[in-house]
DNA sequence: TCACAAAATGAAAACGTTTGCATTTTTGTT
DNA sequence: AACAAAAATGCAAACGTTTTCATTTTGTGA
């Protein structure tokens, strides 16, 4: 593949302020002889045309270079053919998925992705809204429920179709799709209490704002309290989602005496961290100590030995949410079903095993 | 912090397809009582108007809730306040940090993102390029410099800053911001070879429609050369951006008779790979084997050992390229310096040792 | 070939801003 | 207080489409 000579750099060109060249529908028009109005129909309903004089206008669109103006049509019939998907961060392993996955799946209906981090700051996500609404997109997907009133507000009165995506309630105010982390959390710990541990570490990231850590850690510690144990305070450890500190933690964890059996890790980036933590100890995973991650991330399938951990299926509920809201936008109508769950799915690897006796 | 009732499940109500209540400039005018040009500049030009006027007409833009709707002013002046960011990919590590970066630098001059991966695929980037054009983005960034011709005319043609991002060459028809990847892996092998390795194994992606990867062998196999250094085919190893398969086939490598010394990857992920097969086949690093990667990515610094890499400032090429493009759209110049070359930083860490004589 | 229905096309009015130019108001100077 | 200059505001014409409604063309059956 030839790269295309675009620009002399001897010759210090001007990218034209004015555009001034390219050919709108009007001139598209006058070369295939036909008025605006065809044209605009060429493009927007092929099939309201006829096709020796839509094959006309498509040469003559073709030759002068016409890319349609979307953005005119945009002001006229409202549709921007423009998504919003606002994340907490995409530079992280867990949302990456699902932003591939919804941003190529609004490609499948000729739709664009326009999308945002705030980065866990409530007040940033009130911004970007608000910017991406003067983008006038056709529907914004928000991670989880928890959102600033004055954003929901501004939604609301444009009437805006949203979607919560990632996590699951069975009863919520705006239509979701996601898992249930609340499910995910205790089949995960089931999992670890089936195999006889009771004398667990809890490493989970700061529930705040954050709808998935909390509802994973109230499932953690309502399967712990149905099975009687109650976890003291030195073993329920807040980290933050970065592996080189839930490493540091887990090293002091697990260095000391009296060491739990096992770790249980609120996603699979902290359970990467304490792999790598026991690795530097010399601790065995998992003759020593178990461990257990929430997620399934690209390459916890491959950690020596693979980590045992719940799939979220993010690619999955990226495709559910993209199409969802095109579907939302195009009739005007809330989704069927309302809320969406998506299965998750206990992979069983080689990071946990039963407590010796 | 608490969900706000956006929608009430009962009343099944119906996204107005018209956005009839949203207020307009007009209604604002109205009911700050001014003209509707004096409300433009007030949101687009403050201080062109006089305080007190500005206060009435913010309170009367609150009050009705008021979004400016910059499509229709990007009709007008051709700013749509929109750049493009097109990536092979977005749920792998490389570009995660470089499309955060990008994304947030953006938010900084009141500009959006509008992103779109192709999955190397060259025609489907044509159909993104075209698409983003469509949405007459104000400029675009690129990653790399293998780009279908089409899409360069098409760019060329409206005038559209564009910009190349991650790879740098001294001498290019775009203007680009990025790492020397050549400098990269020749430093990383001279790294390698300077602790007295000879036999080495290189693992490399598809260097096709990929200048990054292309330009890494080449400076691998370059310094290699002009230390003798020739590299037998089964040495030279093709291995595609994903943990597993880099796994596979290292445990292939490694497992059998006449191991070499060292391997070289393409990238932290083949890296990460081929760390966990050395676990897997009980082979020690760095006392066996030496591992080293290319990227330094999220993550490479915490494994045990601590990976020896080359560090790509992904961070710090978004933000170039993102106010790079920023300023090619304001002023209509291109920028300067043309070509723009981030610096690298060999990370020697724990996965490297001296050959034993 | 004609009449008529159906399909294709055209004319023109939106859509919600921005901006050049004209007009009004304010400010500063005497 | 009067005047000129400067600043603020208003008017109205774009911007490039889409769409309604009217008109023309095409197709069909007798």
């Amino acid at each position: 593949m030839q790269t295309f000579s675009f620009c002399d750099k001897n010759h210090l060109m001007r990218y034209s302020k004015s555009r001034k060249g390219a050919p709108g529908i009007v001139e598209v028009a006058a070369r295939a002889g036909v008025s605006i109005a065809t044209v605009s129909r060429t493009f927007s309903q092929p099939d309201m045309v006829r096709a020796p004089t839509r094959v006309r206008i498509e040469r003559a669109a073709d030759e002068l270079g016409y890319i349609r103006n979307r953005a005119a049509g945009a002001l006229h019939n409202r549709f921007s053919g423009t998504l919003g998907l606002v994340v907490p961060t995409i530079d992280n392993a867990i949302f990456a998925e699902l932003i591939e996955a919804f941003s190529s799946r609004l490609r499948d209906f000729d739709r664009t992705m326009l999308i945002a981090a705030h980065g866990y700051d409530l007040d940033l996500e009130v911004a970007i809204v608000r910017s991406l609404l003067e983008r006038r997109i056709d529907g914004i997907a928000l991670v989880g429920f928890d959102h600033a009133p004055v954003s929901m507000n501004m939604l609301q009165q444009r009437d805006v179709p949203v979607i919560s995506v990632w996590n699951f309630r069975e009863v919520s105010n705006i239509p979701c799709v996601g898992a249930d982390n609340v499910a995910a959390a205790r089949t995960v710990v089931r999992h670890v209490l089936d195999l006889g541990h009771r004398d667990m570490a809890l490493l989970f990231p700061d529930v705040a704002s954050n709808d998935r850590a909390r509802d994973r850690m109230n499932g953690v510690l309502e399967e712990l309290h149905q099975e009687g144990i109650k976890v003291p305070p030195d073993r329920l450890i807040s980290c933050p989602y970065d592996i080189g500190e839930a490493k540091r933690l887990v090293r002091d964890l697990v260095s000391g005496s009296g060491r739990p059996t096992a770790i249980v890790c609120g996603n699979d980036i902290i359970a990467h961290g304490a792999v790598y933590a026991c690795y530097a100890e010399g601790v065995r995973i998992p003759d020593d100590i178990s461990i257990v991650g929430i997620g399934d991330f690209r390459g916890s399938a491959h950690l020596e030995p693979g980590l045992t951990t719940i799939r979220m299926p993010a690619r999955r509920i990226g495709n559910i949410a993209a199409s969802t809201l095109v579907e939302m936008s195009d009739t005007g109508m809330p989704p069927d079903p309302f809320n969406r769950k998506v299965e998750i799915e206990l992979k069983d690897r080689g990071s946990t095993i039963a407590v010796k006796v």
